[in-house]
DNA sequence: GTACGCCGTTCTAATATATGGAACGATCAA
DNA sequence: TTGATCGTTCCATATATTAGAACGGCGTAC
């Protein structure tokens, strides 16, 4: 393990997360070093381009070159590309804000969004994570994966609203329940006040690659009266489905 | 400078780069180094979860982690997030494609945009970059930089499409009219067939920190009458100076 | 059926490389 | 002026990285 490279990305990822520029001293203490050697690691990140110090203050920032990388990471994930049309349909018929997202271990990565035009509306941000098994893109995705993914979802369960499923046991039983139905509910688990109606994504071989799913207030989605939004989901996934499910996934190439 | 950060680097530009996943080998050849090299490098990279590698063909890719942090990233340079209404209303003004970048050494990187609804239409994608010299946007940037700047992005002209501004010269006399008349003009000089009207946003000190423009075919931008659109770049120009204005753009936090 | 070639991976000794502490000049506050 | 803090440079030491050989698995060609 190459001690080196693991350190200079800790010192990126701290700069990423940092709200602003970073002074020398600041790099080395939060990320643990000595500040000759936050030095020569800043150093090397500035010649290849991805931070730089400001001339005047001499601190620390990133630069733009880590996002256009994650861009044409991003890209070549082409689920967004074949699914925007499908999500604005979804949008259409819903009016609420939809979603689409793929699993990461026990966490959700939001790949894209379109946001409701109603005030009140829910809302995520692009790249944003969400653990799994209280989001209803999260668990509709889990409950077609095998079991250590399941009960590495399982672990670390805390209680993030009054209604966020209370147990493993209740979790295997909500997962076993969207393998009958097809669909994923949620009420308020991870932020209060939420409906969630998501259904997941498969190629034609099964596998699931992405959760699709629709998300607003319960006086504009009433949890005793969701088949509308049941059926635009289910017939979304279905439809995105087809449309990714020729070939395998990572093989696709830029558009 | 640390040898071994700048080549963890390289293999993982590299493998983003990529269309697809790859063998060890050809992370090998293409970085040039010994495959046991390439090997654990990118042994590190996965344990930090940059990279992994599908599990049946053994082959090395990207995961979404670069991406997360080009995100986060991305979201503290705040221009776009002011910028999103003024371009908004630029878009709804002109109907055309509506760009706005920043200036990054001799190249214009694309932060945001708004396509036209026409089903011809000028078309680029966020984050990528095109020469400054002969974009609009870019030369309404330049024009405003120092000397060496000029210098530097008036290096490697090139003639992209017949109508190319041809000399360093005429990009400096083109700078000059900028900077009299405050509107930079293209006619086709790096695609073929886009009329181009762009102009630089400055903070209330000067410094200019991007360059907004809209673009589309000169069946609908007339180059005898651009009036309307030079009206419309130089208002939103302008409305979006002041709101960057107030403070130094790089202190600005997330939203 | 077998031999060959290519793959990814592991190991090891040799060496290049990173390391942290000390020292330096600059800047700022007291 | 003094003292403290900052960013930066230097250097001997220790350590992590390197290249190459060797291994076992796999597919292919003969």
């Amino acid at each position: 393990m190459e001690k080196t490279v693991v350190k200079a990305l800790k010192v990126l990822e701290m700069l990423a997360r940092s709200p602003g520029p970073c002074s020398l001293s600041d790099v080395a203490a939060q990320c643990e070093m000595t500040k000759s050697n936050a030095h020569r690691l800043l150093q090397t990140l500035s010649t290849c381009n991805y931070v730089r110090q400001a001339p005047e203050t001499r601190n620390y920032e990133t630069t733009l070159r880590i996002w256009e990388f994650g861009l044409q990471v991003y890209d070549r994930f082409d689920i967004r590309g074949v699914a925007e049309p499908f999500l604005r349909q979804l949008h259409a018929k819903t009016r609420e804000s939809v979603h689409l997202s793929i699993l990461d271990g026990a966490e959700v990565i939001y790949l894209d969004k379109i946001d409701s035009d109603h005030a009140v509306r829910a809302y995520i941000r692009v790249g944003e994570r969400a653990p799994a098994y209280c989001t209803s893109t999260g668990r509709a995705m889990l409950a077609y994966m095998d079991e250590p993914a399941i009960a590495a979802a399982s672990t670390n369960m805390r209680k993030h609203t009054e209604k966020t499923i209370p147990s493993a046991a209740a979790l295997r039983r909500e997962l076993a329940k969207i393998r009958e139905t097809g669909v994923s509910l949620t009420f308020g688990e991870w932020r209060a006040g939420v409906v969630g109606v998501a259904a997941p994504v498969r190629t034609e071989f099964g596998a699931v690659v992405a959760g699709v799913g629709v998300a607003g207030p319960p006086d504009r989605m009433d949890p005793d009266d969701l088949d509308p939004f049941i059926d635009a989901v289910t017939e979304t996934a279905r439809g995105l489905s087809v449309a990714l499910g020729f070939g395998d996934l990572n093989s696709r190439v830029n558009r």
